[in-house]
DNA sequence: CTGAAAGCGCTTACAG
DNA sequence: CTGAAAGCGCTTACAG
């Protein structure tokens, strides 16, 4: 394996030069710089990645702990974030770390993996209204990037779609349409997420002067079945006058939902009005539903490179203030949503 | 961060002795080790791993791609393997570092990791009949292990389910129970163990001297839904006299065929017997299915550890012939299997 | 049983 | 614009 100093040597030039020729410092002769790249390209250079970091005090390497959830859709979702991560991080030079952790302690993996090894940072994900791993990993000065968003504060950079908006969007279009019954099947309502999504959602309702009955909000890991069995029940009067729109927290939630729609005789949108909010999984697309479904749409794969950037130049030195984004998910209108239908214009009755 | 230093300094040490104490060499005095020891933890000391990869030549990080399927078992299994192996692995110190390959070429994705990164081997999963990157790997000297086998001469590790021997096993169960038209309900056939696994089923049935259409054994990638169909269509005859008995490749597929049989009004095991391959992932329970499905058993989770330490024990030096392993599936007979029906004591006619 | 010394391959003040 | 030098924190022959 060829060395600096192999280069040096075929050149005549010192160590240091070479050094700087090849990590690109303005003070380097042009010419100099080229004959350099050029024979590193020669002798088949690669830097000795231990001796970067020996010297910098950097390990090149970021770490993910991933929990592992028994349903399906999580691992999903993993997988996507996955590819698009390593391939964000590996245009910063950097690799990826993973463990999968099954402790039940939300920080036992993170203090393991740190004594272990030499991290320069982590990338976390699935946050909780209160992040337990915030505070740990801001105590031991650790950086780190979210995906998503919890209210620990937020003095860290972070990723995350404006999930309060997302209720909005949703509610604001189906009250133009004249809806005044709207249900939400909602995520797990322990993950920060889902909580935002309700929030919104019941801001939404409220500022249009609609009130939700408890049984019209519900939450859960988002599943086929959950939405099949919860919209059944809401569309047989189970829980008083069905409504007459569905938001969806996922894609997954909403094909069981129209199957519900389908079960009770009824149609998508004319019966029932469905939008959902679109990760954008290459597995549910919301476009082959039928009817092709309206979505709320920001794409999971987007964020890999945000994430990436953010914590690599948070490493380097920016400060978390300004690597802070909040994305607003694009609306997109098909066939899924439709004006009230006629008795459908009335909010739900007080009880 | 301490270092090797402090801890000699406050003991009147030389590093070299701290080093060799805190390494276990036998030559240093017993009570020498033990005041290290203890001075080492009193400072928190953690060895910085880039000065000891610099020196050693190692990395202490081993690499794995993951090809993306669209199919869903896929990250059932990787995410299962994930965590066995990421476990495993820290117990030998080492790193797992990830990447997600979307690359057609199959070694592209190798090449990359091995250029931006030191890593002291791979581990490879999914074979395919001669695989490609056993043969790259191989030539560029870099220490591998694959979790499966493929016919490329096997002069490397490897940890393996006797793929043979499932089929074997499973023909044999139900040969002894009478049956003589078995379908074999296969894995993409473009996967080495389903290679193996119809190799040996061929092999089970020619040498009962039992003869199997072809279009009893067929293969795709596991599904309930594949099962389902294959199953359905065979117990309506379509491809000539029924099967009495179907050899599933995974429990999944078990689960399409025992829908198939309550769809066709038959019953399992008194009209059909049904037995699988069962990787013991969580999500599916073979013990759960009604009835409990008859099983050949090989938890996917026991080749982590297996499969990190022959990577480890390779990179270390020991030889790859020691290094491999072939492992018989248990045989577990529940409710899915039963004697021949009558009627089905004859063997498929011959075209 | 322990130490002094060299060296792994880099980076980066400090000079010039 | 380039070089000589020091040093990052370890390991490991080589002496004693």
């Amino acid at each position: 394996m060829a060395t600096l100093k192999d280069i040096g040597t075929e050149l005549g030039l010192s160590t240091a030069t070479v050094s700087r020729a090849l990590n690109g410092f303005p003070e380097v002769n042009a010419k100099t710089r080229d004959k350099v790249r050029k024979t590193a390209d020669k002798l088949g250079y690669r830097p000795n990645r231990s001796a970067q970091r020996l010297v910098t005090g950097r390990s090149g390497m970021v770490g993910m702990i991933v929990k592992i959830r028994p349903d399906l859709s999580a691992d999903q979702t993993f997988v996507e974030i996955l590819t698009g991560l390593t391939a964000a991080l590996a245009k910063r030079d950097t690799d990826l770390v993973l463990a999968v952790d099954q402790d039940p302690d939300p920080v036992a993996a993170y203090k393991r993996m740190l004594e272990r090894d030499m991290l320069d940072g982590f990338i976390l994900n699935a946050p909780v209204p209160q992040d337990p791993r915030v505070d740990f990993l801001t105590q031991a000065g650790v950086p780190f990037v979210m995906h998503g968003q919890c209210r620990n504060d937020a003095a860290y950079p972070f990723y995350s779609i404006d999930n309060q908006g997302v209720s909005a969007e949703a509610v604001g279009m189906l009250t133009a349409l004249g809806h005044k019954r709207i249900a939400l099947l909602n995520g797990d309502p322990g993950h920060a997420y889902a909580a935002d999504r309700l929030a919104g959602f019941a801001a939404a309702m409220r500022s249009a002067d609609l009130r939700v009955p408890v049984a019209f909000m519900a939450g859960a890991a988002p599943s086929e079945s959950f939405g099949y069995a919860q919209a059944l029940a809401m569309l047989a009067g189970q829980h008083g006058t069905p409504p007459t729109a569905f938001v969806c927290a996922s894609t997954l939630i909403a094909a069981g939902v129209m199957q519900a729609v389908e079960d009770r005789g009824l149609r998508v949108p004319d019966d029932v009005s469905v939008i959902a909010h679109d990760d954008a999984l290459p597995q549910t697309r919301a476009i082959n539903f039928s009817p092709a479904l309206t979505v709320t749409r920001a794409p999971l794969r987007d964020a890999c490179a945000p994430l990436a950037n953010h914590l690599i130049d948070h490493i380097n030195g920016t400060p978390a203030r300004a690597l802070q984004t909040l994305l607003r998910a694009e609306l997109i209108r098909r066939g899924s949503t439709g004006p009230v239908p006629s008795g459908g214009e009335m909010p739900w009755p007080s009880t």
